[in-house]
DNA sequence: TGTCTATGTTGACGTCTGTCGAATCAAGTG
DNA sequence: CACTTGATTCGACAGACGTCAACATAGACA
């Protein structure tokens, strides 16, 4: 019901491991590499279809929805299959198979990661 | 040239009060609609080059850089150009020219508003 | 076993994209 | 004016991308 705030996603805000690829993108211009590294998750998103997908897997309860929950985004299902591989390859979602279904998963971390780079926050830390 | 222009990432509600075009991806499944306006902004900042060039300009003094001092990303100045253009349709800078040399400008409320969907956080901001 | 449903993979096709060299435009200087 | 430097546009090309139909695979169930 209320899939609103509660994901588990939001939980993790303390002094966890986040994998920080970079800094923010106000903070310093971005080296090669971590240009590289960056891209690769925008570039994930940067398609309306995985997009969709994307936030149909996010906002589901649990951060969690199988495949057959989120397929109706106007294109054939091998289609549906390939983007979720390439979420899958750049590291924004896992899949898991639970008898007959597939389910997709948030990786929680990365978006944390993500969010970051667009924070014009001084942070001064 | 111009400076002010309709950013494609947020919608004109008053004078100066501007709202984004989609909420956190992690609230609700995207429309058709909302996927292929901020895809639009996350695939301009899909590539390796463009997102240096960002990151360039985001972090220079004022927010602002000159082509220039910028330009010096591994690929021809031609090229630089086709990607600043981009960056330009995206909506993410702006430019203008001063005289000998063309100034690029990153637009705050669209950064913010790309965060904004990346947040897990709570609308109470 | 066999069949049905749910996903993933393959191969092919047309389109989009990133890149460059050359030409062009814009502004300053002598 | 001609000349130089900065920046964009043009034309072309190789490679990547999104899409689908067809086929393959995995599990459930009779």
């Amino acid at each position: 019901m209320s899939n609103t705030r509660v994901l588990p996603l939001l939980e993790p805000v303390g002094a966890e491991a986040v994998a920080p690829c970079c800094p923010p993108l106000t903070e310093r211009p971005f080296t090669a590499e971590e240009a590289e590294t960056a891209a690769r998750m925008f570039k994930a998103l940067g398609d309306p279809v995985r997009l969709r997908l994307f936030s149909a897997v996010a906002s589901h309860e649990g951060g969690e929805a199988c495949v057959c929950d989120i397929s109706d985004v106007g294109v054939s299902q091998p289609t549906v299959s390939h983007h979720l591989k390439k979420l899958k390859d750049a590291g924004l979602l896992t899949s898991e198979r639970r008898g007959t279904w597939v389910y997709y998963r948030v990786e929680p971390s990365v978006l944390a990661a993500m969010g970051r780079l667009l924070t014009i926050a001084p942070a001064a830390s």
